[in-house]
RNA sequence: CUGGGUGUGGCGCAGCCUGGUAGCGUACUUGCAUGGGGUGCAAGUGGUCGGAUGUUCGAAUCAUCUCACCCAGACCA
């Protein structure tokens, strides 16, 4: 059994990678565990920069931009966080290179030594809140609602397109207010702004709810997640919003005046998602076709392919569908006619489905007479024949008809997925088929890291607004208050 | 670091066991035909077989060493 799940998920790796490369939005570099973004990949990422950065906007933020490097002693003064950190940091302990002695190449210059060595950003918590002690004095000074798009490297052993990747693009919030609940609330309104990006955009349902101790940022006092299931029944988390409390601003020394002159340490909250949200999409709806797109994020939503013989016949072809490609134009949909007269059209059909084109209209000297179009959709791979006349407006709904319906297609999946346990032979039965787990727990470290060992699922999240339920914890059998989901996860 | 595996035109691979003129698919170039679901035919371009040393008349092939990468662990908010 076990090793048909490994067969399964070995499958889907298989299929995840090739999408990806195939599907031109990335490869490996030749650089250890790092990839490259080709410039459809970085498409979708500027899409995803565009809305997200206008929902933060709308929510009162502003953009700056803080070091690469931080200081070795920043990382360490607050304890738990250079612990969560410190295995997975690139370092810098030199600044220049000198032509080799022995004539191979160059080497580090051993005389270039750093007095104290840099760390390459893997979060910027540290370097930020060194900063921000010196903005703040007063309670006049707060909130602080900074957000930063940066890229972070963490070392870590192994790497995936996308989902870990030794340097990765993201964007991360960090947040000082002067009280808690403050604080509290931008945590959980950021995920929110997060939940309703993934929903709205991504087509991605995703479970809001917080991390155990265990799966706790280093350094939050609580840490808040969207987790998002992919097709073959793992866990993503897809983005976290962490309430930190004072613990950064007592590392850092960030103290307000308040209204009443008393000195007091502010809150803080840190937020961020990443180029792994690319991964949740793709892992989320694609099929053995190629990527499935969601149109809000689709670098091209419509393709026009002209079939024809004659060089004549393409330019008849052209002017029949150029007012309806002003017309897309004109309402924001982006539309490419593919004149590309190397390629035949059945290549061309493979390749936009590949890439996950929403929607793909082939027109031939057929349709010329008939004044007609075959409208084909990625999403089901529909095709009918419809009138050309008036086909705009059909379009703009059938964008939003494939976003919706790959929403909803994939939260049936989830839904369909996700299963209650009552016993520990139930658990260890449907650990081993795709999908959720939901059940007990008695809400210990201890029972958490046990069941992990033994099945390798942890506690994805702890969801919001989570009905109670008495019950008994699946493993140790101790009293339960509600139920936890459980995952394995990437 | 532990255990497996792989390095051969741009990409994917065979050849290695049993040493004897470097091959296949794809991509690329050219020509003709074709064009409503990844075109067909023909002719071409392109490789110090990861590196070093050794054995041999002769090494992609055998031996020793070495480097790189991949997979499974360890790691992973």
């Amino acid at each position: 059994m076990a090793k048909d799940i490994a067969t399964r998920v070995n499958d889907y790796s298989q299929w995840y990678n090739d999408l990806v490369i195939k599907g031109g939005l990335a490869d490996y570099s030749s650089v250890r565990g790092c990839m490259v973004i080709k410039p459809y990949g970085f498409a979708i990422w500027e899409k995803m920069h565009d809305a997200l950065d206008k929902m933060f906007k709308d929510t009162g933020h502003v953009n700056a931009y803080f070091p690469l490097f931080i200081p070795k002693s920043f990382l360490s003064k607050e304890a738990s966080h250079v612990e969560g950190f410190a295995k997975e940091c690139a370092v810098v302990t030199h600044y220049r290179l000198i032509n080799d002695p022995n004539g191979k190449g160059v080497i580090v210059d051993p005389d270039a030594k750093l007095e104290e060595e840099l760390i390459v950003r893997p979060t910027s918590e540290t370097i930020i809140w060194n900063t921000y002690k010196n903005w703040i004095q007063s309670y006049r000074d707060l909130p602080l609602l900074i957000n930063q798009w940066a890229n972070v490297v963490r070392w870590e052993m192994r790497t995936r397109l996308f989902l870990r990747t030794a340097e990765f693009l993201w964007q991360e919030g960090h947040t000082a207010h002067a009280t808690a609940k403050e604080a509290v609330e931008e945590t959980e309104k950021m995920l929110d702004v997060y939940a309703d990006f993934a929903e709205n955009w991504l087509a991605l349902p995703v479970i809001k709810g917080k991390k155990t101790a265990n799966e706790r940022f280093a350094g939050a006092v609580d840490t808040y997640c969207i987790e998002a299931m992919m097709q073959d029944g793992q866990a993503l988390q897809a983005g976290t919003s962490h309430f930190l409390g004072q613990n950064f601003a007592k590392a850092f020394d960030v103290q307000f005046l308040n209204k009443e002159g008393k000195q007091e340490y502010v809150y803080a909250t840190s937020w961020g998602v990443s180029t792994r949200l690319i991964g949740a999409l793709i892992m989320a709806h694609s099929d053995d076709d190629g990527l499935v797109l969601p149109p809000k994020l689709a670098p091209l939503q419509v393709v026009i392919v002209p079939i024809y013989k004659s060089d004549e016949d393409l330019s008849r072809l052209f002017e029949k569908v150029e007012p309806l490609i002003k017309e897309l134009k004109s309402k924001g949909i982006t539309v490419k006619f593919d004149d590309d007269t190397t390629k035949r059209p059945g290549f061309k059909f493979a390749e936009y489905e590949l890439r996950g084109v929403p929607v793909r209209l082939a027109i031939g000297m057929r349709d010329l007479e008939n004044g007609t179009v075959e409208v084909a959709r990625r999403d089901t791979k529909e095709k009918s024949s419809q009138q050309l006349e008036g086909i705009g407006s059909h379009i703009e709904n059938l964008l939003n008809d494939i976003q919706s319906n790959i929403f909803n297609r994939a939260k049936t999946f989830r839904d369909a997925n996700i299963r209650p346990a009552n016993s520990w032979d139930e658990f260890k039965t449907m650990i081993e088929q795709p999908g959720f787990i939901s059940a007990h727990w008695d809400g210990t470290p201890e029972t958490e890291e046990k069941i992990k060992e033994l099945t390798k699922a942890t506690i994805r999240c702890i969801p919001l607004n989570n009905p109670l339920e008495e019950g008994k914890c699946v493993f140790s059998g101790q009293p339960s208050k509600e139920r936890v989901i459980f995952a394995r996860a990437y």
